[in-house]
RNA sequence: GUGGAUGUAGUUCAAUGGUAGAGCACUGGAUUGUGGUUCCAGGCGUUGUGGGUUCAAGUCCCAUCAUCCACCCCA
């Protein structure tokens, strides 16, 4: 019946559910700050090239996924489909590594893909993410995996798991890749029509086909494990010596491919399969070659990123609480037109010393102003009339006991602020 | 991009092709100076949109848009 409606695949996020993102937010925010993460903030468009160069352009996400659109002036910009290569960008451009050998960001905030709206998948969804830019130490990498474990723990999940791979350099990746595509070549005819596709453009894709004809062939498949040269298989071996001290438990899964095509080494994931199909919680890894594509030296960095709107669904599936939504301290009930003149007065008062305040000029009768009251949540009601104007005195009543003493009028503020304060 | 299901009041859902209804929520009152419980009263909403079939369409057909789920992809 409305006559404009979200966008496709976009959402609202009302007063009921905000105060969850608030909380989430705040608490990666907090979590980024335990490991000295920083936080930045890019634009959420840019020049389309960032990405197409970076997350690949074979990628789906390039090839079918990416909001792009001309300006003015005929430059091509796309509204960013991740975060990563923005950071990059930013990183390079304003000269971050002069600072620090190392740079430590955290960024959070919506990104846009074209995908067909699913369980978990959306038009425009919300991430956090971390980089961690300079550093080739394999302790880096489990400390990453270990910010974003504690992460999910402080919210109180419990359900979801940390697998790991290595998909190798670049040169063990060519490497893995040729093994594959002969191995799968000799049963092209039994895979699936993605996956015959896949055999040439990107064959460790079918690793991860759910196609069961597809699995089948795919358990005697080389894996990548075998063909790590020795640098790469060293760190991988010490990323898990790494995890193990930390006592953060994981499992190998040699089909974890991540999907941009900047990674390297180490890929992670944290899994949760109460989510449904799109049930990757966090997703993340090493990027050897990323920076000096983008411009810049030769230097190599690790991050993740994770969905906002995943992390609220399984928080929902295991019934985890949030903080309480906002409620506002007093409500303000009056009684005729001179009461509210002093009432005005009092509740300006009142938030100038932090105290929140609910007033609803167009409900008259108290009866109304206090059921209102009660909905709101607030924990007292002040309540001022005629007689108490007279008296130079209002009423304080605590919803909750249901208790009302007066108080002098000279004096309410300061009775108010105690009695929040100890409440 | 492909497939399936679904679109009726703010919301959750009803309505053998024949006058569009209920619970919850909301507003007012019972209580003209006191909330939560209770009781009473208050509902035209272009039945997502546009066509078509029919004497008659919320109901059947087509298209379109949107939602949900899955494929695909990924956070």
């Amino acid at each position: 019946m409305p006559k404009y409606k979200a966008p496709r695949g976009t959402y609202d996020i009302l007063p009921g559910e905000s105060y969850k993102w608030q909380y989430v937010r705040a608490l990666f925010r907090q979590t980024a700050r335990l490991f000295n993460y920083r936080e930045i903030e890019t634009p959420i468009f840019e020049d389309s090239n960032i990405f197409e160069r970076t997350v690949g352009d074979t990628s789906d996400i390039v090839e079918k996924e990416m909001y792009k659109f001309q300006d003015k002036k005929g430059r091509i910009f796309a509204l960013r489909p991740e975060g990563t290569a923005s950071v990059v960008r930013a990183y390079i451009e304003n000269g971050l590594h002069v600072k620090n050998n190392t740079s430590k960001l955290f960024y959070l905030g919506p990104m846009f893909r074209y995908d067909r709206p699913q369980k978990g998948r959306h038009r425009q969804f919300y991430q956090y993410g971390i980089e961690n830019i300079g550093s080739v130490s394999p302790y880096i990498d489990a400390e990453v995996i270990a910010l974003a474990d504690h992460f999910l723990k402080k919210l109180g999940l419990e359900n979801y798991q940390l697998q790991i791979n290595s998909i190798g350099c670049e040169n063990c990746a060519k490497d893995y890749d040729k093994a594959l595509q002969e191995y799968f070549s000799s049963y092209r005819g039994e895979l699936c029509a993605d996956c015959q596709k896949r055999l040439d453009k990107n064959p460790k894709r079918i690793l991860d086909c759910k196609v069961k004809s597809c699995q089948k062939i795919a358990v005697d498949a080389p894996s990548m494990l075998d063909y790590l040269d020795n640098d790469c298989a060293a760190n991988f071996q010490a990323l898990q010596a790494h995890l193990e001290e930390m006592e953060i438990s994981f499992k190998i899964n040699h089909r974890i491919v991540r999907g941009l095509d900047y990674y390297t080494q180490t890929a992670f994931e944290f899994v949760d399969n109460n989510l449904g199909a799109q049930n990757t919680l966090i997703g993340g890894g090493r990027y050897d070659g990323l920076i000096k594509k983008l411009g810049g030296k030769d230097q190599s960095g690790i991050g993740f990123a994770g969905g906002f709107e995943r992390l609220l669904l399984a928080m929902k599936t295991e019934k985890i609480g949030f903080a309480t939504e906002d409620i506002p301290d007093l409500y303000f009930v009056n009684i005729g037109s001179k009461a509210q003149k002093t009432g005005i007065k009092i509740m300006q008062e009142l938030r100038q010393n932090d105290v929140s305040v609910e007033f609803d000029p167009d409900r008259t009768s108290i009866s109304s102003q206090m059921k209102a009251a009660n909905r709101a949540g607030a924990k007292f009601c002040l309540i001022l009339g005629e007689d108490e104007l007279v008296k130079k005195r209002v009423i304080l009543k605590d919803m909750a006991s249901g208790v009302q003493h007066e108080y002098p009028l000279d004096s309410i503020i300061s009775e108010i602020r105690n009695r929040l304060a100890s409440s």
